[in-house]
DNA sequence: ACCTGAACACCGTTCAAGT
DNA sequence: ACCTGAACACCGTTCAAGT
């Protein structure tokens, strides 16, 4: 029941032990906590990190971590921008709606290859140099279409918004606002018929089914058709 | 020092204080409690949010709150409840385009009365009948356009994803992923150059500025346009 | 230089004791 | 019916003591 832990029970001439361990075995760093840490998202879920929880995966005490790691959310920041420099954008091949699809691809690819560590990627605020190379690609393949600076900016926002949003709640399980799980046509349909939704009780079939990647596909195509459309339309009207 | 909290300090002759006081001045409800969360929440942040503070607003000690809520995961659903609750949708026009963006303005408005509760609307998922209904009205206003169920549903989330991440990031100070702050056009504007990001760089004065209304509607413009057109234009070709 | 014991000031949550 | 005292099992983080 309370035999939790002893709290100093060693032998009697044995010394308390502190300081660093006898053999470096496990010459901590700061890229194998990151790892570590990531392995565990990936096991757990980010409520599963947790200091003293990361550090049982290096066999390392809780404390050690502050030596190579600001805190937990330096820590988290960190992660976050670990995945992102594993992004590796393909070569812009000079069609724009070709070359955005692609980036909007790759960045899906890697995000949803930790899928419970991708709220922390499309969340976090990052500024690092990691961070900012997508975005310069994206800049410099709409000014390379003819866009100017400012119309380049805005589209960029446009376009991170919806991939942000659109990966945001294919990795959130169950149904996001205005999502509807399998349950809908299940067993509460009755209700939604009492609550007055008509039209969403005859869209349930399709509500109730969800194929990410073709979601993806169908944004991703809604997306770049608007904005090429936009960029070899008008060029000038500014306000 | 150490003077924290005299722990039992009544008078001798004081039985402890046990039980509910005296008078019932301040009578709980779960109203009461979501409320004192909000404005805790527009105070303090998400971050503020704990038993213990949200009582001390109420005069109340902690574990009377599970008294009428489930626990803090459930305090914090029903706060996204309460702001998606006020949501009042506006009168359909009989123009899609109008009423899409009228619905998309509402929301954000709604959204943005409590900046820093939003990433709880954003973010969670809820299920309730308030969080169902504009995707209800959304629905109906596509199907009265003449889209079909199946396409009704992918312009759907394509139009949810998008506001979601727009919004997320409107209300997500700091720079999030590919964002710029005023900082990059100060001090950082060096070390781009030598990183070799050249259109950033050069698009540094458009990133810098930011305003929040201009982006939502160019945003929704791109958005609502390129509905607009794919429900006039081709009808068939479901494949 | 780096690791840990002890400790601090917190958490969310339970449960029986009270009224 | 509802509120609280005491308590539990956690947190993130510090700092000096050790090697």
């Amino acid at each position: 029941m309370t035999t939790t832990t002893a709290p100093a029970a060693n032998g009697p001439g044995t010394p308390s032990r502190r300081g660093r361990p006898p053999k470096g075995a496990s010459t901590l760093t700061r890229a194998a906590i990151v790892g570590a840490t990531l392995s565990l998202i990936d096991d757990e879920g980010v409520e599963g990190v947790g200091m003293r929880t990361v550090a049982r995966r290096l066999g390392v005490d809780a404390k050690s971590l502050y030596n190579y790691v600001d805190g937990k959310d330096d820590l988290l920041d960190a992660v976050a921008e670990h995945i992102l420099i594993g992004l590796a954008l393909p070569e812009p091949t000079g069609s724009l709606a070709a070359d955005l699809r692609a980036v909007g691809r790759t960045f899906r690819a890697n995000t949803l290859a930790h899928p419970r560590a991708a709220a922390l990627v499309l969340t976090r605020q990052l500024d690092s140099a990691a961070a900012l190379h997508p975005t310069e690609r994206l800049l410099s393949m709409l000014r390379a279409a003819g866009c100017r600076p400012a119309e380049a900016v805005h589209l960029l926002r446009t376009l991170l918004a919806t991939v942000v949003g659109t990966l945001l709640r294919e990795v959130t399980e169950g149904p996001t606002c205005g999502e509807v799980g399998p349950e809908v046509e299940r067993g509460r349909r009755a209700d939604l018929e009492a609550s007055g939704m008509p039209t969403l009780v005859e869209a349930a079939p399709h509500l109730a089914r969800f194929d990410h990647d073709e979601e993806f596909e169908y944004t991703l195509d809604l997306l770049v058709t608007a904005v090429t459309s936009r960029v070899g339309g008008t060029s000038g009207t500014d306000r």
